[in-house]
DNA sequence: CATGAATGAGACTTCATTCAT
DNA sequence: GATGAATGAAGTCTCATTCAT
């Protein structure tokens, strides 16, 4: 806390003026972040284009917003592997928080179309999501490098796992 | 610190006359369990088998110790995650840490035999490893249940994510 | 201050146009308050009456507006145990602050006509004010029920310990 | 804490090792001091003397040690004013913690053999201790004076009050 | 005159590490 | 070699007060 209020150019208890503490702050700005990938990521997305076309379309833009984003990459990171995280994902896997979310109807959707295979959503997602995430942690940290064609071989093989 | 010496049954003094600092400690106990899991993983391994069967053997396997093992399971995902887990990964991709890992192993012969995609090992990693891990963390955490059953079908689903 | 502001319906700094700080706030409110007692108290009191009538009847009073008034009686209690209440008590024991007070004088007049007993006030006033406070703090905390003969036998012991 | 820490001539953290927290701190030196002052009181106590006689040899022994022991009568005074000497007393009235307590069995007797008024024990106790409490405290801040007399009149007092 | 955002000293507490015994 | 009491920097948070608007 005293390091943000360092950089924000304030001071210690500014900060609790517009947080009511750390962990709201860091709640805070997740679902701030969150918003806005998501927006980043739907734009532009076509609900009516083919099934891989669009499974292609979100990933890859996901992936270079995380490119582009570093330092939201980590917090993100950070934040889905401590309890906030944890609470958060249990909300969703029960279905508690809902709301609108392509990735979900994407993989609903190809399981009744039968076009992806029939394993729950949460085996779709982890195949895709967190093979993303893997390769974006490591080219951030500079263990890998990630071209173009890299990118869209290593999404594509992901749709090659979960299709029927 | 103080935690553990209690559990260990010794002064607090004491843990620094065997690890230099929490840090080294925490690295050598990272070191010991990747040792145990590689030897647990490796019991019954053939390496003559067909390639898809020791695929399927070796990840099974890594799955079911992780369920069995939902301790040292968080304790490696913690690991990953900090800095020391990026230093080590970093070593192992560059190639620094080679020294027999049965998976690395599978992968290259993959490749060159063209069964598996003409990717980088990293990509064929992140596909398998980040998928059977996010599997893994959400069983234990009782966010999802997994059966024998999609267990397979998903290691398999995996397969066919990294093959040509 | 912050909560006072927000109840008052103002903002945080106009406090400080009515009250130099936060001590002067609560001297200031204190005196409001000792005023508005000694009023409610001396309402329908009769200086003619006999001694011992006049003292149950300003000790009813005094109690029954504690159990009224909760929230004044609490505020008080602080109030004397704090710092603000020794000086106040200092400037009272010292004459300084020497106003119209039914219970000083009710003390001397009884002193004087060798009704009481011949020790200082402050014995009488120890005796006496203490006592009632005890008995009224302990009410209102719901540790202990006084009905109205029960605060009458108090009052009257009271009396018979001062009375010679 | 800092100003304990500081006078006790340790460092900071090092309180912490021998009170949970800072109300532990206070909690424990209020069984402390309790303790001591009940060891004092009853120091040459007799059980077999006289009702009165018993009586004004408690609270003689009460109020000088509140004057040999300034500081520990303000402790005490803080701490029963605080939340934690509200619990206590609530327990004490509720008769949760009753142990060996001279003055209770003083009170119960002295009903028991119509010595004392019948009122509950709480009006005895408001009367007498909230009395020699209050007389302490302004001989301790040095707002009146008492002398040995006095002292034995004031006490002789309360007995007045209560006696029938 | 009123506002309320900003302040920053100071409160309690934790914990990896040291060192005299 | 083992101990565990002591350390003190650092962490989160509060709140009376100020001052530019």
């Amino acid at each position: 806390m005293a390091m943000i209020a360092k950089k924000a150019g304030v001071g210690a208890g500014t900060i609790y003026r517009y947080f009511e503490s750390k962990d709201v702050l860091i709640k805070d700005l997740f679902l701030e972040l969150e918003a806005k990938i998501t927006a980043t990521i739907m734009d532009g997305y076509c609900d009516e284009k083919h099934m891989r076309e669009r499974f292609i379309y979100l990933f890859d833009k996901l992936f270079r917003y995380f490119l582009a984003n570093p330092l939201h990459f980590r917090f993100l990171e950070q934040y889905y592997h401590s309890p906030y995280g944890v609470a958060l994902r249990r909300d969703k896997l029960l279905d508690k928080a809902r709301e609108h979310d392509a990735f979900r109807e994407l993989f609903e959707q190809g399981i009744r179309q039968q076009v992806l295979k029939d394993v729950p959503i949460f085996v779709l997602a982890a195949m895709t999501f967190s093979t993303i995430v893997a390769l974006a942690r490591d080219t951030i940290l500079g263990l890998i490098q990630m071209d173009d064609a890299l990118i869209m071989k290593s999404i594509e093989a992901c749709w090659d796992g979960i299709k029927r």
